[in-house]
This record gives structure tokens, sequence and C-alpha cells, in this order.
DNA sequence: GTTCTTGCAAAATATTTGCAAGACG
DNA sequence: CGTCTTGCAAATATTTTGCAAGAAC
């Protein structure tokens, strides 16, 4: 599916900085941060229109905010894209990367009545294989 | 369990901004931010201090962070100290609240080899029941 | 008394907002 | 051309750091 097409789809007019994210999503296929995303892109926007896109890509239910962290912030694409079955996401406190697990499932969470969930996000925090051999690193 | 005692039990001193905080939460029973918990105590410390305060907390795992969204942090005590036992997040989109919800269980992560995972996080993201009724409310 | 903690000032970051100029359909 | 998007400047907010003064043990 290309970034033109997901956009149109959603009456959402094509725009450098929104074509520019999701190309750059479709071909990484993980969570990426708004810096990555701003440095990996080769034509420039200002970090409030990547802010205003992702926003707008967010409510329309295109990407995904993905908060590991008060400062770690990626985004990315709705599986509806991808393909890819809902899953967990593993946050390395040391080198801060964040990459998607697969889970068996993800439990029914039962909430009390009239709470609505629209979203459900495991993130599991540790230290991934690179920084577990490191013996001297610490976390936190 | 007194806050001294769990701070001397971690040979972590006795200080008054420690003791606060700590007081506060077992009082409360719930997952509070920094702000609620500078406006609730009664003696003032400088945000600086709270902020290293909780640091030194969560290092030593008598407290967690919890991140619901970049600026929605909120800090909680350790289920060793609450008998409370695991338990997901939901978090209120339009209200910010955040409220701790049972969960049959929260299944057991498969992480890749040498992986280690040091905390599990659940958050539901929604809209809870006051927030629910009002109709006119725009969720984001 | 020694070591750890606090407060203050200041920096670093992230994120949001208003408004005029520009791009999209 | 009308509407939505962008860039810029600036405001808000959070979180971190250095350093000297003060508290805990």
């Amino acid at each position: 599916m290309e970034s033109a097409e997901i956009l149109s789809e959603h009456q959402l007019k094509a725009t450098g900085c929104r074509i520019g994210i999701l190309d750059l999503m479709i071909e990484s296929g993980n969570a990426l941060s708004e810096n990555e995303i701003r440095e990996k892109l080769e034509s420039s926007f200002d970090r409030t229109t990547f802010y205003r896109s992702f926003k707008t890509l967010d409510e329309h239910g295109i990407i995904h905010k993905i908060v590991v962290d008060s400062q770690v912030v990626k985004y990315e694409l709705d599986k509806s894209i991808t393909n890819r079955k809902q899953h967990a996401h593993f946050y390395c406190k040391v080198c801060d990367a964040v990459q998607c697990i697969d889970v068996a499932e993800i439990p029914e969470v039962v909430v009390p009545k009239h709470y609505k969930i629209y979203e459900v996000e495991l993130v599991l925090k540790g230290k991934c294989d690179k920084c577990s051999e490191m013996k001297s690193t610490r976390v936190q």
C-alpha cells in the first residue's frame, strides 16, 4: 500500500511531510521516533510540522504513538497497513532501542461499566541482548 | 509498613521529601503524579528534589514510574508494599486520570535469548465512565 | 564529621500555539 | 480559489545538571 493511497483513503492531503513519514515507516517496518524520522528523511521539515503530522496520522488511526518513557516516544504504523498482529514493545533501558515482540496473546481486560478502551499497550522494559553482554553497563 | 522503615531497609536516608512522598502514596493507595504529590504535601520541596527522590526510590524498586503519555507520568508503590497484585493502568484520554485495573493475568512474554525483562507495563487508553457520559467530549 | 540530600539558578528537551505565507485538490 | 498545512517565533512544561549550603547517621 502506498503512502498517497493511505492518505487519500482518509481524506488527508498528500503533503510532503506525511508522505515522507509514511514512506519511511513502511520501508523501515519498525517503530521510529521523531528524531529518527527527522534525521533519516532527505527533505527537511520543521519539528512543529512533524508533531502536527504525527498527531493527524494518529487521530486517523494510521499510526500509533508508543510512549515507553517520558522522553522516549515512538511511532508505528497501524497493523492494518503492516499486516502485523498485535504485539508488545520491548524497551532497552540501556540503549533506548524499542523493538516489537510477538506475544502469545494480550489478555482481554475487563474494565468497569461505561469505560471505553481505545488502545492497549504492553511495554516490556529491560535490557536487550547486546546490552546484556556488556557487564559494566548499569541500568538506570 | 512505615516510610522510615522502608527507607532504612534500603539503606536510604529518611529525608523529608522521601518520607512525604511515601506517606502520601501509602495513604492514597493510588498512582500519583509529581504535581499531585507536590500539591498535596504540606511541606514544600523543590521540583528538582522531587525528581531526584522519585529517581532514587524507583532505582531501589520502592516505587515505579508509570508513563501513560509523554507528559503524563505517575508514580506508584511497589506491590511488595501495597500487597496489591500485578495490574494494568487505565488512562482516560479526556480527564487524564489514571486508575489501576485488575487483570485476569498479564501473559508471560517470551523474549529473545539474552534479553532481560525488569518491568512489564500494561496501559489501557480510553475514556472513563464519567467522561463517557459527556457526549460532547472529544478524544484527542 | 562524612556522606548524601536539598535548593537555586540555569540549561536541555519536548511539545504546543498563533499567525501569516504557501501548497493541495 | 478555498481549505488545510507549513514555518517561524515564542510560550509551556518537563526534566536534568552543577554547585554550595544543609541534613542525616
